[in-house]
DNA sequence: GTCTATAGAGTGATAGAC
DNA sequence: GTCTATCACTCTATAGAC
């Protein structure tokens, strides 16, 4: 229902509106870091009038966390098969150019823990997914034999995240170590010896079923 | 200088004024939680103007700092010799009525990692003495044999201290595990095997130079 | 359904008197 | 050292044009 312009300016499709504000906001949020970010420059940045972003957007924290999603969007592609979502979460923070989005990410997913923020649903349903995924793959890696049976998979995974989330909080704080080397060091010490399938290079010729 | 009247209401010393806005602040955020948190009420609270407050301490965010290191300083007394900390740490967040301080705490480490942000020097110094601290105990459990003498205590202090920071953020997000059983096993996992001095019941008759 | 113009409410911060 | 008064800014709500 209604017609497609396709001329930039035009928007039919609110979708492709949202899209470009969420772009709107990632952007500054990457320029000024997000306590920098108000409102008015958003809508300036996207093209329309304060009031027209706020039609597409209930609130400033929906505007935020709309940036964030679209970051996992075109980002952080969709994963394989999951066992790349570490790489994937890596990538994410490797670059210096990127500190702002994490930083968003880290004082958001603490405001988000209240459930009346926006984002609470937003925060829960990841962590669930993410879980699930490495849980998933650490079970498979299970019935491999490359991770010992004794493994709790679900356990393991939730103590990876949190790592993972804890060492973007020290590296913000204070850079200065390698953060994906730490990472592996924990994955290791939780999974046992030998997990490369997990966290190291692209498995290239390197099936996982020997 | 300055006389002093030890009456309340009239205060000689800066330093009692700001404990008590400190305290102020800090009800309020385990009241209310923190986004919810005004200057106004704070100024009330206190039993003083707004503009008063803002005398004592400049901005909102350190009105929040101050609640932070006063939650610091009258619930994580100064630790005996270094082992404890993780149960101070734990005791922190065992309560239902401490997650709004947990909140804060999150929250304001993202916002924080800005470096013009009043309490970056506040979680980075936070950060190397509690890191240190931790190191130099594992060191002390590898001097004893305790642990294994092939664990970095540096690497060892940093993963850990980074999962209990991560565990709490998913703790927020969704409760229903046992936070410090997870925060136990990683432990367990980064150090070898018998760890009950760091992190698990008082070590009552148990001297750990045996 | 999408947006602009306008206006308002609430908040943090400042200048200067007491 | 603390208050009164005031300011500037940001987010949000409303009315109505396209």
């Amino acid at each position: 229902m209604g017609k497609v312009t396709g001329s930039r300016g035009s928007y039919a499709k609110t979708a492709e509106r949202r899209r470009d504000i969420a772009q709107a906001v990632l952007d500054l949020v990457v320029e000024k870091g997000h306590r920098a970010v108000v409102t008015a420059d958003v809508a300036k940045r996207a093209g329309l009038s304060e009031p027209g972003v706020l039609y597409h957007f209930a609130s400033k924290d929906e505007l935020l966390l709309a940036a964030l999603q679209h970051f996992d969007d075109v980002e952080l592609t969709a994963l394989p098969e999951g066992e790349s979502i570490l790489r994937a979460r890596e990538r994410a923070v490797a670059g210096v150019e990127r500190t702002n989005i994490v930083r968003l990410h880290t004082a958001m997913s603490g405001e988000a823990s209240d459930p009346t923020h926006p984002a609470h649903e937003y925060f829960k349903q990841r962590w669930r997914r993410s879980n699930k995924l490495m849980a998933d793959s650490i079970r498979q890696l299970q019935a491999d034999g490359a991770v010992g049976p004794d493994v709790d998979a679900d356990s393991a995974s939730r103590l990876i995240h949190a790592t993972w989330e804890g060492l973007q909080n020290q590296w913000l704080a204070e850079p200065g170590f390698d953060i994906g080397a730490e990472l592996e060091k924990a994955i290791v010490a939780l999974l046992g010896y030998p997990v490369e399938h997990v966290v190291g290079s692209p498995p290239a010729g390197r099936s996982r079923a020997r």
